[in-house]
DNA sequence: TAGTTTTAAGTTTTT
DNA sequence: CTTAAAACTA
C-alpha cells in the first residue's frame, strides 16, 4: 500500500489532473498502444501530455518522436499544447499525414524518379490534366475516373494491381489510371494521393532508407486513427520496425472519411495487426452536459456495426437541448441569429461570447444564408475550410506563373498562362511547343527551353509573344536569391501596411511578394483582369494583393517558393492571424469540426435529404450517424438542432421532412419549438410529440394500420395493411412518393425504421 | 480565333 | 440561384 502511494506521489505535477486511464496511457511504453478515446475524453491532452512525459521522463530525443494527425488545424494545436507543458516538444516533428508524406517524399524524391520541386497538383489539377490525356470525353466521366484514381491511391493499387477492379470494375479504368500515371510522371508532379503512396513504395524498395527513418523516429503517434486509409496504414507498417514504439488514438463512432478511403478496419483491427497490443479505454467526457451526450449517444447507437463504449459524463446537469422546428431556411438563419445575438448583446448573466458559438452544417453551400444573414445583422463570423480564394481565377494564374518557375516542366501550368493575356500564341504553337519539350534529346521536358528554341520557327507574333512570356518568367526568378542552406525560418506575419486597401497597384513587401508581384505585373495578369472588367478587376487586384501578402511570410529563395507553394497546396485556410484571435461566430461543416470544441453549437438543415442524404443507406447513412454524433459532441453547454419544412433548391423551393436521426432522439430531452408539418407555422412551442424510436426487430407484432415508418430506400410512408405470415407480419406500406410495396417487418436485412409521431 | 451570349446542369463531406 | 459548357457572332 506504501508503495503503491509513493509510487503515485512520485508522479510529476503536470500528470495530476488526468484521471487514471489518461494518466496509464501517458506513461505506457513498450509494445505497441490502441487508446480507444470517447469524443470529449481528453485524448488531445493525452497525446501531448505523452509527448512531454516521454522527453522528460524517459529520457526520448525530441526529434525521434512523430505524430501524425488529420488537420493543420489540429496539427497546429498539437503543437501549441504540446509546448506548453514542455518548451522541447517544439523540435517534434507534428504534421498531417499528407504534410509528412511532402516532406519525406522532398528528401527522399530522386527515389521516386522526382526532382526535389516537384508541386503538389490538387483535385482540380487532376482533372484537367486527365481532360488533355483524354480529349472529348465528358466531364462527368472525367470526374468520375479521377475520383477513383484518388481513392485507388487510398487503397494502395497500382494501375498493374489485379484488385483495382475494386475500385472501377470498367476495364478502360486500368488505361486511364496507366496513362495519368505516366503523365503526371513525365511532368514531375505528384498528387494528394502520392504524398503517402510514393513513400510506402520508397521506403519498400530502399531498405536503408527505411532503416534510416525507423532510426530517426523511434516513437510513432498516431491521432484520430479511426480515419486511417490502407495505404496510410501501410505508412505507419513501414516507419515502424521492432524497436519503434507506436501509440495510436481513435473512436471508431466518429469514423466519416470512408468515402475518401478511411477504413475503420485499422481500428477494429489493429490489436491483430500489430501483435501485442494493449488497449486502453477513455471513456469519461469532460466536454459536454449529460443531455448533449445522451441525445449524441442515442442517435449513433442505432448503428449495428460499432465497438460500443458507454460514455459517462462528468459534467454536472445542464440545460435541455432545444429541438427547433423552422418554416424554412430563411427562418434559420434568423434563428440563428437571433438565439447568438440575444446570448451576446442582451442576456442579463452568463453573457455569451460571439467565439462561444458555432453554426455546423452538411455541405458548405449551406454557410451562404447564414453569411447574409449575419452581415445583416452585423454579427462578426468566420468561414472553415472551403476558402474558394485560391479557386479564383486570377490567384489560379498568379499560382501557375509560380508553379512554373518551380518545375518548368509543369504543362498545365504553362498552358493555363502562356497566352494569358492574348499574345499570339494559339492552340498550334502550344502544341508544338510541347512536343519539342517531349523529345527526349532535349533537358527532359522543360516547356521554357523548349519555347525558347522553338521561338524563331514561328510566326512574329508569336515569337515576340513567347518572348515576352519568357522575360516575364525570367523577371520572377531573379527576385529569387540562391538559399544556401540557410535554416529554414518562417517570420512571424506582421501587419502589413496596406491592409484593406483597393490599390491601383500591387505593392511589393517583402519577401518572396517581391516576386509574386514582378512575375503578376511583368506577365501583365494585373492589366489583363482590369481591362477585362472593371468592376471585378479592381476586386481582382485585390486577391492578387492579398496573394502577395500571404507570400510575403517567406523568404525570397527558391526554398521559400517551394515551401509557399507546399503550403498552399496542403493549407488552403488563408487565416490571417491577426484575426484569428477575434471573437467570432464560426460557420463549419460537420466534417471539419472533427477535433474542435465549443460552449454553444446549433446543428442546422437536420431534413431528410440534406442530413442524411438520400441515397445514403446501409453504411453510409450509418456513417452520417457518426457525424451526427462528432457534430453534438462537439458542444460543451448548450445544443441547438434546427429543421425546416422548406428549403430552396437550385432557387426553388422544395419542401422538406425532418431527419430520421430525429425521430432516433428521446423527446423528452429537448425542448421544442414549433412543430415538424409541412405548411405548419411555428407559432407555440411543444406541440410535437417524437417517441423515442423502435428500431426493426423490436417490439414483434404491434405494428398496427397508420403506422409511420421509413424506408431507407424509399423513403417515408404509413402501413395500410398487415398480414401474417409464418416470418412474422407483413406489411403493406403506402410511401409518400406514391408507391406501394409489401415488406415483411422483421426481415433480417431489414431498412424499416418504425416512428411514430402526432401533432 | 477570341470573346461574347445562350443554354444546360448541378450540391456531399477533404488532405 | 449560381456556374460551366456549348453555341454563336464579330
Amino acid at each position: 500500500m506504501n508503495n503503491l502511494l509513493n509510487s503515485i506521489n512520485a508522479y510529476p505535477p503536470y500528470l495530476e489532473p488526468l484521471n487514471p486511464e489518461q494518466r496509464e496511457a501517458v506513461v505506457h511504453t513498450g509494445n505497441p498502444l490502441l487508446i480507444l478515446a470517447g469524443a470529449g475524453s481528453g485524448k488531445t491532452r493525452v497525446i501531448t501530455t505523452k509527448i512531454a512525459y516521454l522527453i522528460r521522463e524517459k529520457g526520448v530525443d525530441p526529434r525521434s518522436i512523430l505524430a501524425v494527425t488529420f488537420t493543420n488545424k489540429a496539427a497546429q494545436e498539437m503543437a501549441e499544447r504540446a509546448r506548453l507543458i514542455d518548451d522541447r516538444a517544439a523540435y517534434t516533428m507534428i504534421r498531417t499525414f499528407h504534410s509528412f508524406g511532402a516532406w519525406f517524399l522532398r528528401r527522399n524524391s530522386a527515389f521516386a524518379g522526382l526532382g526535389s520541386g516537384f508541386m503538389i497538383y490538387d483535385d482540380n489539377d487532376t482533372i484537367s490534366l486527365l481532360s488533355h490525356i483524354m480529349e472529348n470525353i465528358p466531364k462527368i466521366d472525367i470526374k468520375h475516373f479521377a475520383r477513383c484514381i484518388a481513392r485507388a491511391k487510398d487503397y494502395f493499387l497500382t494501375p498493374e494491381d489485379p484488385q483495382l477492379s475494386i475500385i472501377d470494375y470498367r476495364k478502360e479504368f486500368r488505361g486511364v489510371y496507366a496513362g495519368y500515371e505516366e503523365r503526371l510522371c513525365q511532368i514531375g508532379n505528384v498528387d494528394f494521393g502520392d504524398l503517402i503512396k510514393k513513400p510506402v513504395e520508397i521506403l519498400r524498395t530502399h531498405p536503408e532508407v527505411a532503416r534510416r527513418f525507423r532510426d530517426r523516429f523511434r516513437v510513432v503517434l498516431v491521432d484520430e486513427y479511426q480515419d486511417t486509409n490502407i495505404a496510410q496504414f501501410e505508412l505507419l507498417k513501414e516507419l515502424c520496425g521492432p524497436e519503434t514504439y507506436l501509440c495510436v488514438v481513435g473512436d471508431d463512432d466518429q469514423s466519416i472519411y470512408r468515402f475518401r478511403g478511411a477504413e475503420v478496419r485499422n481500428i477494429l483491427e489493429f490489436s491483430d495487426k500489430f501483435p501485442g497490443t494493449d488497449v486502453i479505454r477513455l471513456e469519461r467526457n469532460y466536454r459536454s452536459i449529460p443531455p448533449i451526450l445522451k441525445a449524441a449517444s442515442s442517435v449513433v447507437s442505432h448503428n449495428q456495426r460499432r465497438l460500443g463504449k458507454t460514455l459517462v459524463a462528468e459534467r454536472g446537469p445542464g440545460k435541455k437541448p432545444v429541438l427547433a422546428f423552422l418554416l424554412n431556411q430563411d427562418e434559420e438563419a434568423a434563428f440563428c441569429g437571433e438565439i447568438i445575438e440575444s446570448s451576446v448583446r442582451y442576456a442579463k448573466r452568463k453573457k455569451a461570447a460571439y467565439s462561444d458559438w458555432a453554426v455546423l452544417y452538411r455541405t458548405n453551400a449551406q454557410s451562404l444564408g447564414f453569411e447574409t444573414e449575419f452581415l445583416r445583422r452585423n454579427i462578426p463570423y468566420r468561414v472553415v475550410g472551403s476558402l474558394k480564394f485560391y479557386e479564383r481565377e486570377e490567384v489560379k494564374d498568379a499560382l501557375a506563373l509560380l508553379a512554373l518557375l518551380m518545375n518548368p516542366r509543369d504543362e498545365l501550368a504553362f498552358r493555363r498562362v502562356v497566352n494569358k493575356p492574348s499574345r499570339g500564341i494559339g492552340a498550334a504553337a502550344v502544341g508544338r511547343i510541347l512536343t519539342e519539350a517531349a523529345d527526349p534529346k532535349e533537358e527532359e521536358g522543360n516547356l521554357l527551353t523548349a519555347a525558347q528554341q522553338l521561338a524563331p520557327s514561328l510566326s512574329a507574333k508569336a515569337r515576340s509573344g513567347i518572348e515576352a512570356f519568357l522575360k516575364a518568367l525570367a523577371s520572377g526568378a531573379e527576385t529569387l536569391a540562391d538559399s544556401p542552406s540557410q535554416p529554414r525560418q518562417r517570420e512571424k506575419p506582421r501587419k502589413t501596411a496596406q491592409e484593406n486597401r483597393s490599390q491601383e497597384q500591387l505593392n511589393a513587401g517583402e519577401g518572396l511578394s517581391v516576386c509574386v508581384v514582378a512575375l503578376i505585373q511583368n506577365a501583365g495578369i494585373d492589366e489583363y483582369h482590369l481591362s477585362h472588367d472593371e468592376i471585378a478587376g479592381n476586386q481582382r487586384i485585390n486577391n492578387l494583393q492579398e496573394l502577395a501578402n500571404a507570400a510575403s511570410l517567406y523568404p525570397a529563395t527558391p526554398a521559400g517558393l517551394e515551401e509557399f507553394l507546399e503550403h498552399i497546396a496542403l493549407d488552403r485556410s488563408l487565416e490571417d492571424t491577426n484575426r484569428l484571435n477575434m471573437d467570432r461566430v464560426t460557420l463549419i461543416t460537420l466534417h471539419n469540426t472533427k477535433g474542435l470544441e465549443f460552449r454553444r453549437v446549433i446543428m442546422t438543415g437536420i431534413e431528410q435529404g440534406i442530413f442524411p442524404r438520400f441515397d445514403s443507406k446501409g453504411e453510409e447513412l450509418e456513417e452520417e450517424r457518426r457525424l451526427f454524433y462528432v457534430g453534438a459532441t462537439r458542444a460543451m453547454d448548450e445544443l441547438y438542432l434546427c429543421s425546416t419544412a422548406a428549403r430552396r433548391v437550385y432557387g426553388k423551393s422544395q419542401t422538406m421532412q425532418p431527419s430520421l436521426f430525429l425521430y432516433e432522439l428521446d423527446k423528452t430531452d429537448f425542448q421544442i419549438i414549433g412543430a415538424p408539418a409541412y405548411g405548419y407555422i411555428p407559432q407555440k412551442s411543444g406541440t410535437l410529440n417524437l417517441d423515442h424510436t423502435q428500431g426493426s426487430g423490436s417490439k414483434r407484432g404491434d405494428w398496427e394500420i397508420g403506422d409511420r415508418l421509413f424506408h431507407e430506400e424509399q423513403g417515408y410512408g404509413s402501413v395500410i395493411n398487415i398480414q401474417n405470415s409464418e416470418n412474422g407480419p407483413v406489411l403493406k406500406v403506402h410511401f409518400d412518393s406514391g408507391k406501394e410495396m409489401r415488406f415483411l417487418a422483421f426481415h433480417q436485412n431489414s431498412y424499416i425504421t418504425r416512428i411514430h409521431h402526432e401533432l
